[in-house]
This record gives structure tokens, sequence and C-alpha cells, in this order.
DNA sequence: TATGAATGAGTCTTCATTCAT
DNA sequence: GATGAATGAAGACTCATTCAT
């Protein structure tokens, strides 16, 4: 009855969880009022634990870059225990591309780093992580071209509403990891045209 | 009387302009006067000509998404008249990267997709417009590949203000035109910790 | 029926007017609202044209500033047109402290200084400019003497809601004025108490 | 324990200090925090000890006029063990109004007058009280013109962050008390523009 | 047609006051 | 008895929008 007052903590993750919520589904006009409303708190609930409305959206971010932190070490555990194999790896991605809230809250810190530079930080923390990771099972330039392309496609899921399928992950990963694709793929540009010459 | 003076379409180009500039620029609080400043117009054009401050952001996402389609049409000629190798797509994806207001375009683009669904339409309208773009020189499905690729570039690229750098680029594009890697890039997990040599 | 609205400088100084007149009359809470409702314009108006409260207040002290010269240059034109004598002095005195609104304006301006520096510069402003206009009476160390004996005046008038008495001021001015008093004052500490010794 | 804590008398004190403080060096938005903090004590202490922030202004106002009395009081026996001569009553004011927090405190119950008329008794009791002591030296009509230049000298020092120099206040106590000033004052208006001479 | 004065709805923020602990 | 978490009322301030000119 009386557990959720008087929980400072715990209450102040609330609030920070909704903002964050709120910022991850693109809530144009995020308000305190707002907030308060998802959260489930009064309204001078969240300005007593926050000083501003800014810094709430930071703790928010914050939060959200935890989160994304937590996901990294997740997978980082997924890896080890894998055989490493492009296959396995395109299938992590796709699991990954799957979650559609983890790939909003990509796109939200991505955008939010353009109006607030201080947060570039964070978002080239998970950037950076990511290359970590895929470090592991490949060269640390390979690695970052699939992180590069991880994150184009989060973009592509966030934009969808899903992830790129399985197959073109599966593809991807074996070309760029061993270097060797099941076919040749280059075309030249006249053959977009013309059937017979 | 200037010939500066009496241009309608001019002036609301102005101003859509403007908008649009600071959307691109993550401006997070925009406001009529803020875009009348930024056009260096009267406070009361921005509300002359547009019915009202939500007129307008569709306005400049309009205006955003033709600039898109200008750069992808652009970009389309470019392609015809090149010799359609990797090495000679890989410079135009350096050189589109390079651009810092167009990367940033796109990201806002997209994060403004998030908040408002009827934007996804202009959004996706890029995407596959980069597809059926890269469709003249590969397949449909490396094409894809590869626009999701270059979406993740102009994440990185606007994230870290500098674009990928060109070799990355050359070895990707390579890569997954010719379905051939310079080098093999697999590596074993086993072969973080050598057994027996 | 038109004439009061669209007069921007009028409506401006009507507002400045009202809170001038609060501020004036020790009004403790001075709002937006308060002062809105004291001009009889919306409250939108007062923050239409100032940019912030503490704006206005500015504007109201520079207000009551001019009010004070232009007293003080009033009472100079009523002293050059009169003989200069100390019974007239004293009587110009009278009326001055007989004006509870000035009496007020007066400590308001000083308290004001107190909390708010720059303001000090006001009050000196009207504190010289008295002595400078008894100066054209008598030598100005004796200008400064009066001056602050009328400073001393006001905070009397204003805790009173009526000045000193006229035969007060004409000694006091004759007193310093002339140097000569029309009895001796000196009373011997012992006196107070006993009678006969 | 440590023979700070439990003391709640001693504790209520600090707070009504840590007021009159804030109010005598016209801190503008005074809040329970605030006093709070000045006083270092916890939020709850503030209104644990007086039922509302009104409650404790007044207390605070209780306790400048207090301190106003003991002055009073202080300076009476001064006064008593003195020889009440010009000089030395000069001598006396003008230690006074070395006092930058006493002339504060003065204008503070003044102003504060204004707004709250209840409070006018306070100040002129303060009043009354200095007049009644300096009817000890002089009759009770030379003791007001005196008490009142007292004032505006107070007004003087606070504006001025120091006391009127003591050969004027000399001076004035030797022109009031005695009615013999060193020299004549009295300048003809015609003096400024001599005519034939 | 074009502009800026005008206004009130709505937001952030502060804070007196209450009250669980 | 003391304290700080908690809350809603209220104020400063912003600004979309309206409208007189």
């Amino acid at each position: 009855m009386s557990g959720t007052r008087r929980d400072p903590a715990g209450r102040r993750r609330e609030i920070v969880a909704a903002m964050a919520d709120l910022m991850c589904h693109g809530e144009p006009k995020i308000t305190h009022r707002r907030v308060a409303q998802h959260a489930g708190v009064p309204l001078g609930s969240t300005t007593y634990y926050f000083a501003s409305l800014d810094d709430l959206r930071s703790a928010a971010l914050e939060f959200l870059a935890e989160k994304v932190d937590a996901d990294l070490a997740e997978t980082a555990e997924l890896l080890d225990a894998s055989d490493g194999s492009p296959e396995t790896v395109a299938a992590m991605f796709h699991d990954y591309l799957s979650d559609a809230e983890r790939v909003r809250t990509e796109l939200v810190l991505y955008s939010a780093s353009l109006a607030r530079p201080e947060l570039a930080v964070v978002s080239r923390r998970w950037f950076s992580g990511l290359v970590d990771l895929l470090s592991r099972l490949t060269d640390r330039r390979t690695a970052l071209t699939m992180a590069v392309f991880v994150d184009g496609a989060c973009m592509h899921a966030a934009l969808n509403d899903e992830p790129l399928d399985l197959p073109l992950l599966q593809d991807l990963t074996r070309s760029l990891m061993t270097g060797t694709a099941d076919r040749p793929r280059l075309r030249a540009p006249e053959e977009t045209e013309p059937r017979t010459s």
C-alpha cells in the first residue's frame, strides 16, 4: 500500500523511463504534464526530481545509453557462446533488428545528437562498442564496415517496422566476413535496358 | 519596386527554406519568430503564407524531399555518364557523404518519420529511389544491400561530421558488386588463441 | 472607440505607470496579472511589451526617476521665482512633503536601491539634484545638510502619512540658512531629571 | 548530544536571524529553502517552527525591532555616560551611521512599513525612541528635528555605503543644539548675479 | 496584400505547505 | 520532535494565431 510511495530512487527511475519511452516513440511535444501522465505520477514529481525539463531529457538519454550498453554486453555474451559463423552473426543481427523498441532507440539517439552535440558522445559509444564486438570475429576494418551496415539496417527497420530479411543479412555477413560471395554481382550499365542486342 | 518585393512565390520559398534549414540543424524549438528571423522576413509573412506552423513544417519536409529527389536525379545522371565500376561508385558515395547538409537532411527526414508516420512515405521514397538507382549497376538485391549501407554511412557521417574514408567504401562496393574481396576476412573464434601451431 | 487600441507607446506607458503605482504603494507581491489588472490591459500585453517582469520593474523605476527629475525641475522654477528666504523654502518643503505619493516614491526608490545596486544611481541623482537645487540658496555644505534633512523628513512623512509641521521646518531652514536660531537649545543631561537640586 | 542539537529555542532563533539577515540585504525572493540554506538548517525546520512563511517574516521583523531597541538602549547608556556636548553627540551619530548593517535595517523596516501598515508601529517606536533619547539633551522639538535628520542620514549612508562625514554632523548638531552656527550661511538669490556692487 | 500589435492558452518552473516516516 | 519527499496552486513567460490597419 505504501511500497510505491516514499521510494525516491524508484520514482525517479519511473519518470526517466517514461520520458525515454516518449522520446523513443518520437513524441513531438514532450511536456512535464505528458511525462507525468505517462509515468502515472503527479505533475509536481517531474519537477521535484529534475531541475528542468532539459535535465530530465538528459537523464533519459543517459538511461537509453545504458540500455544500449546493456544490449551490447548481452550481445557480446551471445557472440562468445556462438560459433561466430556468418550465418550465426546474421541471425543475431536479425534478432537485434526485430526489436522495434531498440531500433527506434538508436534512431532517437542519433537524431538527438544532431541538436545536442554533447550527445554525439553517447551515440559514438554505441557505435564503437558495436565495432569492438564485431572485431572479435573479423579484422577491425571489416567490423567497422559491418557496424555501418547495421546502423543502416536499423534505420531501415525503424522506417519499415520490420527488419531486413534474414537471407539478405546472411549474404552480407558471408560476403564481408569471408570475402566470398556465392555469385558474381557486377552488371554492366547497358545490361539494364537491352535484352537482345 | 526593387524587384525583391512583390515576389510572393519567392518569399514563400524563402520561408520554407529557412524552416527546412532550421530543421536540418536540429533546432529544438522552431517558432514563427525564429523562422521569420532566419528567413529575414517580417513575422506576419510566416502566418500569411501558411495557415499554421504545422503547414509550414510540412512544406519544409516536402521541400527537403524534393531536394532529395533532385539529388537522386543528379546522381542518376552522373552514374549514367560513368563507367559504373565499383571504384567510381565508391567515389560517388564519398562525394555524397561529404555534403554535411545533405547527410543531415536524411537523418532529419528519418527521425521525423518516427513522429509523423505520414512522412515515412517521403523517407521510403528516398530509399527506394536509391535502390532503383543502384539497380542499374547490379541486381536488385545487392542494390538494396548497398542502399542500406549508404544509409548507415549517412548516419555515421552525420555523427562524425566526416564521411567514411574512400578506401573502405571502395572495398565495400567491390566486395558487394563483384562478390570478390581482396583477401579472406573470416577469423575463427579459436584463432584468437592459437592452439597447436 | 479605437483610439485606445493600436497605440503601442500609450499602452506601454499605461503598463509602466501601473507597475510604478503598485511599487509606490508597497505592493508586496507584484505579478504580471496584478499589473495587467491595475492597468486595465489583458495579461498578454504585459509580457508583449516587456521581456521579463524585471524589465518592467526597471522601466517603472526609470519612470519614477523621470518623475523625480520633473519634480526637481518644477521645484527649481518655483525656487527661482521666490525670494529664497528660509520661510519660503520651508513652505516649499512642506508642500513637497504633503504629497504622499511623491514621498512614497522616494522611499521606494531608496529601498529598491538596496536590492538592486544599479538603482542606487537613480536615487543618488535625486539626492544630488536636490543638493544642486539648494545650492542656489546657500553654500554647498549647508545644501547637503538640508537635503539630508529633507530625506529624513520624507521618511517621516511616509511613515506618518503627514508631513512635519511647518513651524519646525521653518525653524530648521532658518537655523541652517542663517546660522541663527531664535533661542539657545542646549540642555545639560542632568537637567532631565532633577528640578530642584 | 553534541550540544548543538536539541536546542529548539536556539534553532528557532537561528532561523529568524537568517530571515532577518536576508531581509536586510534586500533579498528579493525569500523562500523557505533560501532561509533554511542561509541558516544552515534543514528545510523542514523552517516549517516546523513557523506555521507559515509570513509568520517567519513577522518574527524576523520583531527580531529587528528588538535589535533596534537594544541599540537604542545601548546608545542611551553611552549618552548618559557622556558630556552631552554637540561634538560628542555628533561622534555618536557617526558611529551609529558607520554600521552598514544597522543602517540597512532601518531602511528595511521603513520600507516594510509601507507594505504592511502594522509594521509602521515598529518603525515609529524606533523613531520616537530616538526622540526620547535626544530629549535628554535638548528640548523635545529640537530632538525631533535631530531625529529626522538622523533618519535622513541613515538613508544617505545606506545609499552611499558610508556615513556623512563627521564635521558635517558636528556642524549640524552644534547648530541645532546651540542655535549658533560658526558662520552665516544665507545667500541672497540676487547674489548669484551681482547687480551693482 | 502585408504586417506587427495583441491576446489567451498552455508550458515550465517555483514553492508554500502537508505529511509519512 | 524533525526531516525531506511529495504535490498542486500559482506565476513567469512563450507563442500560435488573429486581426486591425
